[in-house]
DNA sequence: GCTTGCGCCTGAATGC
DNA sequence: TGCATTCAGGCGCAAG
């Protein structure tokens, strides 16, 4: 699941393979990929063609490359993949958006199985492009501000790992990396954001940063090939997991039975023994 | 304005 | 064996 470290490295492998060359076609190959185009496919096509990708940059999940005054606009959802290679290479039924470049090097496929990703060209304001305006500042963005952060969760009405996983409140944190940073931090996900102090926190957003620096440095998380760089190749953070996707095995801390729950219509992992469930309890 | 829940989608896994 | 159902997840939207 392409969270924050696995899109950086994307955005990474982007700047590196595609940046500066000139597109030579876009051919859209499944009209769901870019259904927030506001006039379809043939504008997302005839918008890009001929135009020279200039920079790639990311907020959270987020990521977009300049193309003149506008930016083209990506989200991998839960399968996305973009992919460079050799452009003779045979096309594999989930490429949904396919981009030749007129140099002789590799093409660019976004291939999504699941096609809850995106494409979309936008204007490319001076910050963020517009349909992005509401998503808050990720833990390594300069602008992001963890005072206010913190003034923004005890306000909040919600359970902690919701809040967590709400990109307009701190953005780049999806499901793994959320049950990995409340297990480093001792917090069950269904704490009230309310009665979070000071020292909780500052706990739970040094754990978010380190899980997260973690994981990017080991390329990401990969499971069942959903996830993979530029090149194709899986992220190794998968091993370091502490609890996402081990329910009944030990914790590493402490030994005990790691549990499942569902919620939101998704699992949570958490160490009964680490993450003492809270007396009130919110979800 | 804030919180909560649903629908979107596909393929693997599971159940009958 | 074959068909039906369940599950996984992020996001945007609508309802409360």
């Amino acid at each position: 699941m392409p969270e924050l470290p696995e899109v950086e490295t994307v955005r990474r492998g982007l700047e590196r393979h595609v940046l500066g060359r000139s597109i030579e076609a876009v051919h859209v190959l499944h009209p769901r990929a870019v259904r927030r185009q506001p006039a379809g496919a043939v504008e997302f096509e005839t918008a890009l063609a001929g135009r020279t990708l200039d920079s790639a940059r990311r907020r959270g999940k987020y990521l977009w490359m300049s193309v003149g005054e506008d930016a083209v606009l990506a989200h991998l959802g839960m399968s996305g993949q973009l992919l460079v290679g050799e452009p003779q290479r045979p096309l594999s039924p989930h490429v949904r958006i396919w981009f030749s470049f007129k140099d002789e090097g590799p093409d660019l496929r976004f291939t999504d199985q699941r096609t809850f990703g995106h494409m979309c060209v936008v204007r490319d304001g001076a910050e963020l492009p517009d349909p992005i305006a509401h998503i808050a500042p990720d833990p390594f963005e300069s602008a992001f501000d963890p005072v206010l952060l913190a003034r923004r969760l005890r306000q909040r009405r919600t359970g902690v790992k919701r809040a967590l996983l709400d990109q307009s409140l701190v953005s780049g944190i999806g499901n793994i990396y959320a049950d990995e940073a409340l297990w480093r931090a001792r917090l069950h996900w269904a704490r009230p954001t309310e009665t979070l102090n000071g020292p909780e926190i500052s706990r739970l957003l040094a754990a978010v940063r380190e899980v997260l620096g973690e994981a990017l440095a080991a390329g990401g998380t990969s499971f069942d090939d959903m996830y993979v760089n530029v090149n194709g190749e899986s992220g190794y953070f998968e091993r370091s997991l502490a609890v996402y996707g081990r329910e009944g095995l030990p914790c590493p801390r402490c030994g005990t039975q790691v549990r499942r729950d569902s919620f939101m219509n998704r699992s949570v992992y958490s160490c009964p023994g680490c993450q003492p469930r809270p007396r009130r309890a919110r979800w």
